[in-house]
Parts: C-alpha cells; structure tokens; sequence
DNA sequence: TATGAATGAGCATTCATTCAT
DNA sequence: CATGAATGAATGCTCATTCAT
C-alpha cells in the first residue's frame, strides 16, 4: 500500500485537543457557523491560543483535513499492512474504511461533508484527500492484476466508481439519522461492485 | 418518469435574472463567499431589489435549489419524455443529465458542490434534490424489471451506487479543470454500471 | 374656554382614514416600531398612497399629533361648552378628559406615551400639546378666582399640578393592564386635588 | 427606606465609560437618534468593544437604567439614611431628587423622556424604576402615619399625585430650557402638596 | 506560553422615499 | 390619484485577528 500524500505531522498533544475539538464542532456546524471562540472553549484554552498553534482559522482547517485523513488512513493502513493478497485486501480495506466511518458520525460529517462548507479556496485539498484513497483503490486492483486474480480492468474508472459510490452510500446512511444499519447494505453494496470486476465478492 | 417533488414555482421574469447572477456567484465563491452586494450588482439591481423579490439570502439560495434542480430535471425530462423503453430512457436520461451538468460549468459547481457549502442549514434540501435524481434512476430500473427488459436487481441499491458513481465522475472531471473530455469516461462508466444490472449496454 | 392653538385642519375622508390607521400603530408599537408599508396596509391603500397625502412620515407623525389633540378638546370642549361655572366646568372638563382617554386605549398610548417614541424632534409638539391641555385648566382657574368662586391660588403652579396628578394615574392605569376600574381611583384623586385649592369638591 | 428593587450590578470601570457615554447620547438625541458606532466613539472605544461590554443596544439601554435609577437612588438615599422623622424624610428625600436631576440635564431628560423613546419594549422597565420611587414616597407617608406624624391618608394615591406633580414639573423646566430657577418653583410645589396631606411644610 | 479585551472591516437586513406606469 | 417595484443610505451585529500583560 503506498504511504499517503498527506503531510504526516507529528500532532503535539495540545495540538490534538484544539483538533478534535475543532473536528466536532466544523463537523456539527459547519466551518462557517464556527467561531474560533467555540473552538477555544471546547478545547479548553483561549482564543489565544488556538493561534498559537494555528496561524488561522483556514490553517486550522487544513491541518484538519490532513489529521482527519491521517486518522482514517492509518485505521486502514494497520488493518490491511499484513495481509497478502490483493482482493483480500482491498475488502478488508474498504470494510475498515466504512465501519470507521461509521463509528465516528464526527468523522464522517467532517470527511464527507463538511469539508466543502469552508469555501471553493479548501474544497481542492478536500478532493486531494478523496483522490488519495481513489488512489488506494486503485492500486490494490492493479496489484490484483498483476497477480493474475482479477481480469484487467479500467482500474482508473473503476477505483472512482467505487469510492463514488461508497461515498453516497455513506452521505445517505448520515443523513437518514444513521437508522438503517450501515453493515447490511454496505454488504450488498459490495457484492454490486464485484460484478463491476467480473468478479464474485464472497 | 415521476413527476418531480421539487417545488415548480413560476419564476417570474426579474426573479429569473437574479437567480441566474447568484447561480453563478454560489457556484463560483460560495454561499459565504458572495455578498448579497455581489448578487445585486451581477443582477443589475440594488440590493433592497434582491430583498424585494427575496426574503434573505438564504431563502434567495433555498429558491435557487429549486430553480436548478427544475432546469436540470425539465431539460431531463423533456429529453426523456416520448422514450418508451425504460433502458432506452435510462440511457438517454443519464445522457442529458451528464451533458446539461457538463455544459453548465456554473450550475455544475453549484449542484454538485456548493449547495453543501452554505452549511448544515441547507444540505437536507441538496439532498432531497439528489434523492429526487436517484429517484429518477429508480424508477426506470423497476419499469424496465416489470417490463421484463431487465433481471430483478435490487433497485434501490442500485440507483444509488449510478448516482453516486457519476456524481464523482463529475465532480473528478470539474476538479481536474475539465481538461479530459467527459464524454468518452461518461461512455465507459455506462458500460461499467451496466455490468451491475447483468445488462450490455449498446 | 379658549380656543385651540391646535392647527385646526379639516381632515379629508381619506386622510382621517389613515390617520386613524396611523393612530392605532403608532399607539401600539410606537413610532420606530411602525412602518409605512404597515400604515398603508392598516389604512387599506398604498405607500405611495400615503405620501400623497402626507409629505413624509414625520409630518404624518405631527399632523397625527394634531388629529389626536384635536379630537380630545373637541369631545371636552362640546361637554364643557354650556357650562357656566368654571368649577363645574373644571369638573366636568376634567372627567370627560379621563372618561375620553380611559376609554381610547389607543388614544392614550398615543397622547401619554408613544408621542415621545419619535424622537427628540417630536417632543417639542406633544409638550405643545400637554401645555394646551394645561392651559385649559389655568384658565378655568383663573375664571373661578375671578367670579369669587374660590380663593385665589397660584393657578400655574396647580395647573401642573393636577395635568402632573392625572397624567401619572392615567399612566399607571395603562401600564397596569386597566385592570383596576379607572373611574373609582379617579373620584378620589380629584378630591385630593380640591384640597390643593382649599374646595371640597363634591 | 426600602432597598431597591434595581438590579445592583457592580458596574466595572469600562461598564461605567460606555454606561456615561451613552446616558449622554441617548439622553441628547434619543434611543433611535443614537448609533452604536456613537457610542463607540464618543466612550473612545470600538463598535466591537461595545459589544465586549454589552450583548446588545437593547441590552445597553436596559443596563442603562439601572445605572441611571442607581445612581438617583443611591444619591436619594444617602442624603436621608440619617434622617429619623419620615416627614423631614421626605422632604429631604425629594428635595435631593429634584436637585440632583436638576443638576444632570443628561440624567433629566433620559429618567424623564427618552426612557419611554426606546419603544414599548423598554416601557415597562422605566415604569418599574418610576413605581421604586413612587414606592419611597409611599413608604414615608406610611411611616408617618405610623408615627402619628400625619394624619392617615390615601398614601397610594398621594405618592402617586406627588410623583406626577413631581414629574410633570420638572419635564417643564426640562423643556423650557431651564431659564426659570427650579428652586423656587419646587418650594410652592412642595408647600401645595403638603395640602394633600392636611400638612403645612416648614 | 496563555489570556481575553480590543479592534474594525465586513455583512445582512431594514425602510423611508421616489417615480414610472 | 394610486400603485408597488426599485433604490441605497443607514445600522446593528459578528468575528477573525492582534497584542499588552
């Protein structure tokens, strides 16, 4: 699996906390409906010190965008780094990547959504994050041609119809309040996309 | 084809020139990024003009939801209208979709992005928008099941995973500078989906 | 009893119908609480109706102040014109000024409160107004010490005085809901008030 | 002498700045008439800072009240704290009443008039701060009464009559420019009114 | 490092007034 | 005479950012 794009910073732990408190509160209300007083109250520190650690609020933003796809990339990475072949790899990548997803509304809220809320100036590197696990994808289907277990395929194509389509599945399961369990059609979502890759899932 | 959910206002003559200038403004600055000022000047008004023929500027975006999704859905629809053959209608359907989208640079960005820019506020409605789409979709797939021209596929499953996949087909294709022709990715994505319903397209 | 200095216009039809409707907002969410557009909608014609009649909202205001005081000295005037004792007719003048306001919960609001919501400018008018009312009871004052029919006093000092009295238990009595019955607290204040001229009235 | 009623914050000294500034402009050009931006510049501080200080210009105005009715009150009520007879209370009491707001042309005409300029919303509030006064005087005359100092009287309608004349007095002087001498006037004033109570003062 | 008072540019909204029809 | 769309100056309020302590 290729390492990520991303910047991979060293988080202090101050850091983390005016993070996380920032990922909720961007998450729940928006970039603009967040006030950099929010953020300093739920991180427990002043409005000066959030610009300690972050020059501004745009910064803070984008440092964001980097911790949030580092927190799920790493979840994925450390769940996939020991398994060998590359259709197992790719389920077992893309089920992490959901079931994370979905245990952290915040996350999701923050990854899916959100993260267009600051602004066409923030809304490239939010498309720069997506390409990186379209890229993912995609590399797992070619390993998975070159090893001969799938058919050669568009992988270009079908690594984006995938994450397309994963992703829509997850906007749908946030906005219906999460009722639904995710689990049961995520399941029979996979079985579609197999089709896609002349191939049976299961 | 269902007919659509969205409201169908008369949009009167000077309603229409300011929403096409704040169309165009959403989608290229943002909700936040466009002053009511901006809105008034690209109109060729005042701004107590907008607020004459608009209650706030968020029922000015509100409207403009409607406004889009009724351009997008007429222009549909009218394509779709006398196409008896409910694959045939897909086809054509998603044809007219992708290139009325793909022709509208503006009402592109601003249906596919911006409309979840302007905050938590306003996603519930983008989303009814796109569910009326994915509706859309759904509603031929069962026409063409009951017609016998397709395999029972689990409809609702599907519709979302085209909807899906051809949204990021898009929002790719906008991000990327719509340097690549759509067209020729647009004829291979349908042959792709059209492995999910067990069908050969063309 | 004196004649106004109150400008005395003849009110056309249509201007007492917006004078009316004026009357009834202004009273009821003062002068900066009352738009034009709710005048014209209240008075069943259309902004620029309004300004055909009135040159601007202010002057509205002070014709407005005019029409009020107008309509209270007449009804004061007609009670207390063949009356031929000036402490009858001080009685008599007196009562049906409460009895009038008492019963004009909108004129009230307007004469005793809302006419200093205008504004700086306006004050000076509504005092004019107060200062007739004033006048009123000087002179029936002075007509009484006149004819011997009470000792003399210092008539601009009482005058005050009682207009002061009356003025802070009409205020009260509009402030508290008019709850308590008007007229009972009313009987006794004007016996308190005959002390201040050594008469027992009644 | 009852404790106020009056919410006794302990204004800061930059409370106290903007607290100034503002009785000065309200007072001169009414609530409507004056700007937060005024404000700001004439307490030589910001928009923002204002804003620092006070959630809003409603909110100001209120706290204004307060202020204005504390410092009154606490003048009142340090020039009588000593004083055992609630006669010669009373005549000290509002003595320093009217010689105080005689002396602040600013807190006159804000205590008297503006008060009720801000609009039905604020009413209420200046009638409370009337009836703590009225209150005083009520308080006295029942404390005298008590004392065999007086003879029983109506002492809710005498506090009233004596408020309104009070009142009513003063708002003359205020209008007419404060030519005539305000001392004099008030002595005949206080010498009528001891009438009401079957009293000769001094 | 941390704090929070202060700043001021920016913005949505209101509304008296005008005027073409 | 009447209408109501249009104007734009005015204003309350927000909030990212700074900086003295």
């Amino acid at each position: 699996m290729r390492s990520p794009r991303t910047r991979q910073t060293r988080w202090l732990v101050r850091d983390r906390e005016i993070l996380e408190a920032a990922l909720r509160l961007f998450a729940e209300n928006g970039y603009h409906g967040t006030t950099v007083d929010d953020i300093a109250r739920a991180a427990n520190t002043s409005k000066g010190g959030i610009y300690f650690h972050f020059p501004s609020k745009g910064d803070l933003f984008l440092a964001l965008l980097d911790y949030a796809a580092g927190l799920l990339f790493s979840k994925v990475d450390r769940a996939v780094r020991d398994v060998d072949d590359p259709v197992a790899k790719l389920e077992r990548g893309l089920e992490v990547f959901v079931r994370t997803i979905a245990s952290h509304r915040t996350l999701a809220r923050f990854f899916l959504v959100e993260g267009f809320g600051a602004g066409p100036a923030f809304q490239a590197r939010l498309r720069d994050v997506h390409e990186l696990f379209i890229g993912l994808i995609k590399d797992q289907l070619e390993a998975a041609i070159r090893q001969g277990r799938i058919r050669p395929v568009d992988t270009g194509l079908i690594s984006v119809i995938w994450f397309g389509a994963l992703y829509q599945l997850l906007l749908r399961w946030l906005s219906t309040g999460e009722s639904a369990p995710l689990e049961e059609s995520y399941d029979r979502l996979v079985r579609v996309l197999a089709k896609t890759i002349d191939l049976e899932f299961d």
